[in-house]
DNA sequence: GACATTTAAATGTCTGACAATTAAAATATT
DNA sequence: AATATTTTAATTGTCAGACATTTAAATGTC
């Protein structure tokens, strides 16, 4: 193993990024071990505090493991779609929120890659996911649903409509489309009328998924996104409405 | 500003969780300055490795920024769409090589996404990206190019279709799959007919992207999804029957 | 007022120590 | 001999204190 170091900042950040790199090019293999922090010392020339300090960087990105005892140290650490699920997720609720995207970006990102996903989806639903989806739907049939419940409940629709097409690539992608919007979707209040409309376009969603109906699904989709962006409207313009009468 | 922590298992860890958990939440906001490290020992009752440890581990993840000098400190930082590619990318591509993704299934994924933006690009492409599309195609054709080379030039390629479409956020989720698949292509050999097969497609896609016909654009791209595949396929046949007389 | 110097606050790095954990080796027990 | 117990050594986790470096603001000088 060899590591160069480029000079831009801080040492434990160059030293960490010179092990990313030995991890990304395969000079590090999965589960391999690491020198040890005193060894690392030696080899960078650097104290342990700062050989430490790069270590923790690697860790928060999923990097490497670490184990205490007498044959612990840093491993390069297989990184699993679950580990990876809720940095991708914080991440991209940050995004949204820190950089004024509007909620019709973010919707129309949302929606396309969710289409994307039912061709896939009517072709290989399992029986695991369709019931998942009716449950949720049955949810948000129930009267005295608080607007945070029901959005959780749309999420969690959507997330089994998307992992019915048995894509675990597109199941991470999507996590992060789906959830990291649920923030922006809990600002709009919804009507009763709303709910009724929704839920009949979630259960048109099913109906075509699990008759296999790709179109069908993809045509509710479509409304469904057109619906949302309808409400998002709304809610934009009576906030106007309500600033222009309170100046 | 208010932290709890949990007891799961380094300090450090615990600690970067509470201020990550107060940045989500909206308790400290963009470009607030976090206490310096002396308040933070105090607060947590820990000693400044630790403290450091974890603000490192934040500052890994594109949470916070720090400056040193007079008015410096840790600041929760306004992460932007670049700062977050090559995290996003890394995190793909680690994924994809360490859990045995097969090849289908990455490509799957991606070209299902990638088709979700081309109505959009069809409808909004600007010249710029056009242009940079065409002049990619233009070096595709030429003769002794790598496939390595062959490879970076398609990536650019497609990332000018998906940039097309105008979505920020789109563009962000579409990197990570692009550019992921990158490592799993260059494995892929490619003959000079197979060159021209690309080349050919990539300027239908072109040409209807240019004229605004999105389902010609979607069935070039689907054409190719097809043909990528049928590569893959070979070059696991051909490794196939390598093994095969070896043994 | 413009420029140079000093100062103070903050992060970055180093050193050395001790605590906690863990597997393996050594020892004791049956 | 087999098993249980203890010891040991390696390693990470945490702490305390020091010094270096950077930076903006305060101060002094012309």
């Amino acid at each position: 193993m060899k590591y160069t170091l480029n000079q831009d900042s801080e040492l434990s950040s160059q030293i960490a990024e010179a092990i990313r790199e030995a991890i990304i090019n395969g000079s590090l293999l999965v589960d391999e071990r690491l020198p040890s922090e005193g060894e690392l010392c030696d080899r960078f020339e650097v104290s342990r505090s700062t050989v430490r300090e790069a270590l923790k960087r690697l860790a928060a990105q999923n990097l490497i493991r670490t184990q205490r005892g007498a044959t612990g140290g840093a491993f390069v650490k297989r990184i699993s779609f679950e580990d990876a699920y809720p940095q991708q997720i914080t991440t991209s609720t940050l995004l949204l929120s820190m950089n004024d995207v509007s909620f019709e970006t973010a919707c129309e990102a949302r929606f396309a890659v969710e289409r994307a996903c039912v061709p896939l989806s009517a072709e290989r639903c399992k029986p695991d996911h369709l019931a998942t989806m009716r449950a949720e739907i049955h949810r948000q049939s129930q009267n005295g649903l608080s607007d945070e419940s029901f959005c959780a409940s749309d999420v969690a629709f959507h997330k089994a409509l998307v992992e019915g097409a048995g894509n675990p690539v597109l199941t991470y992608q999507l996590a992060g489309a789906i959830e990291s919007m649920q923030p922006l979707m809990n600002m709009i209040t919804f009507s009763e009328r709303d709910r009724v409309k929704i839920v009949d376009l979630h259960t048109k969603i099913a109906d075509a998924i699990e008759a296999g109906q790709a179109a069908a699904a993809d045509l509710g989709l479509a409304d469904l996104a057109n619906y949302t962006m309808t409400l998002a409207d709304q809610v934009r313009q009576q906030r106007a409405a309500r600033k222009k009468s309170t100046k």
